[in-house]
DNA sequence: CCACGTTAATTTAACGTTTAATAAGCCAGA
DNA sequence: TCTGGCTTATTAAACGTTAAATTAACGTGG
């Protein structure tokens, strides 16, 4: 079978035995001043079907300097068993704010073992007309974005300079803290993650005050150095008798909660007779039965979208806040 | 604070006295012909630095005729709530190998409402090097794209004329037939898609067989019309006392699974002891206690990879085989 | 001292678009 | 009859890169 080229501009001109510029007119319409006939357009659209012209996305992109394409870059590795369920949700979210603005999501590599200038070059490459930026942890790639003039919003942990969405941390620390604190909970822990993100660290500060505030005595426990793995102080305190320990512990996520639970179940720790456990998320496993974790539910995917929205203002040349929070809801399930 | 336009080759050229050729090759190496000093390739180094030159990949792009990316498109509406785990395992491959080819992943917007030639256009419009396809449905879209020229594979269920990537569910099918044979189940229904997705119309032909040979009786049932919801047929087998319907159901994925523990847990139906289940997929939901499915462990994730590495093959003009299929494996948990 | 190969460069052209500038034809009004 | 304006076009240039063809300079061996 005959490979041939795709048809171009020069083609259907040609063809039609018109200039370039008539056909650009036609088929990829601009607001410039030239006219066409009635005649010469049929002509020039019959061309084209004939052809079957497709316009090069690319050449349209250097010729406008813009792309339409709004890139992703991620600093976490993307794997669905670890934050994978919370990146699907981000890119649920880029995908309808893409959608809406009518423009492609560009995902890129993990660059592993790459320099930041490498890195930096690839984002800053002309791919893109904005990037949207989650857990970028680097300073000095977060620096040259800063300078470069490509626009950037980041997403879930705030960054200096940069514009970014995130969620009430704050809120959602101080809601658990009341319904803890109306459960009758007076020693409550916070269950850090064991990476030390972020926003682990924003909520634990977050729920701390809150907690302090109402008078409740708190403390911070950080989990073994293996992901979904005990660590000692947690297992001296999951074997302490019920009075000489927390009544109550607030995992900075959900997926943090569910493996406490799992722990708690192995060592017949009834949830929560014996210890109230929370949650911060509130993803929707599919179908998980028996346990309803009481949980902060943050509206992930709407920050994703909003963040396209806000970058594609950006790109348009407005003025978009420094930053946007979302707000939080309490969901009471049975674990707390 | 002054938004200064990007370096180009021009600027550097100009600042080191040279031409855009030299640049070209010291900076961004070809295979051509020019040869460049080592004072000369110095003074383009320190030209490129002080101006903080990085190549443009548009430009690089049109001229090369390649742009180094690699498309997605998906028929299916990118849910986390619906098929999203079963997507972010695919975008976690497909990552893997575009990491491993040195590409980018560009998703596809939803085209929600857009006519098979705007999406086609978009998808040919030169953006990507190749595509690969999950769900295209649509038939008109993949005789357009068989006939074009770009290269393109189809993973999880086979297309006609394109290459494709799958999983075995025949053997898987076979496993948990004998599975279940062995555990003494002589009367089983298969659990459809309330969709009638493509893979489960092929499992339950598989299961059918396979259950058939070993002489167990089989039926299929079709959960309700809502996701996640039961329907009329199944809520009667579900109340029928044991002896008088299946005592095994073989659930056409994980969250099938899942939801169907739900509505047994409602029901007071003990799994695996009155009514045995199994799933399909073997996702590694984090941490979530007490239910150890049974089930068929499916390489999601290698299937996107693998398809990222035919396709490249693919795009640098090798042959490549028209299906592959990658094995399964069986989990036995303690709900079968 | 000249033909020849090698090295170090440059000039020209091309990739497929879009925009600006320009030109030709025609008609209305002064 | 000339000026000006509108319609319908065309030509030239530009976006930033790379490939092919060309040129200039410099030995080297016959």
């Amino acid at each position: 079978m005959p490979i041939r080229r795709a048809a171009t501009l020069k083609d259907v001109a040609e063809q039609a035995g018109v200039s370039k510029v008539a056909v650009s007119v036609v088929l990829n319409g601009s607001r410039s001043n030239v006219g066409v006939s009635a005649a010469t357009r049929q002509r020039i659209l019959d061309s084209a079907e004939r052809l079957q012209y497709r316009p090069n996305a690319i050449a349209r992109s250097l010729r406008r300097q813009s792309t339409n394409v709004i890139g992703l870059y991620s600093g976490t590795q993307y794997a669905p068993a670890r934050g994978g369920v919370f990146l699907s949700h981000i890119i649920a979210g880029l995908q309808d704010g893409c959608d809406a603005h009518s423009r492609d999501l560009l995902v890129h590599g993990a660059f592993r073992g790459q320099s930041v200038d490498d890195i930096y070059q690839e984002l800053a490459g002309g791919k893109v007309d904005g990037l949207v930026l989650h857990a970028p942890g680097n300073d000095a790639l977060v620096n040259l974005l800063s300078d470069a003039s490509l626009p950037c919003v980041v997403i879930a942990s705030p960054v200096e300079n940069l514009p970014s969405v995130v969620v009430d941390d704050q809120a959602g620390m101080q809601l658990l803290a009341e319904h803890l604190y109306r459960a009758g909970h007076r020693w409550v822990a916070f269950r850090q993650s064991f990476l030390r993100h972020t926003s682990s660290l924003r909520r634990e500060a977050a729920f701390g005050e809150a907690a302090a505030r109402l008078g409740m005595r708190v403390e911070t426990i950080s989990p073994g150095p293996v992901e979904h793995e005990i660590g000692s102080a947690e297992a001296v305190l999951l074997a302490s008798p019920r009075s000489e320990r927390p009544s109550a512990m607030v995992c900075w996520n959900d997926t943090s909660a569910y493996s406490l639970i799992s722990h708690c179940v192995e060592r017949h720790i009834e949830v929560p007779a014996d210890l109230a456990l929370t949650g911060f998320d509130g993803f929707w496993l599919p179908g998980i039965p028996r346990w309803q974790l009481t949980t902060v539910c943050a509206p992930w995917r709407l920050v994703a979208k909003t963040a396209v929205d806000l970058l594609v203002a950006r790109i348009n040349g407005e003025t978009i806040p420094k930053e946007t929070t979302l707000p939080v809801t309490l969901r009471i399930g049975e674990t707390a």
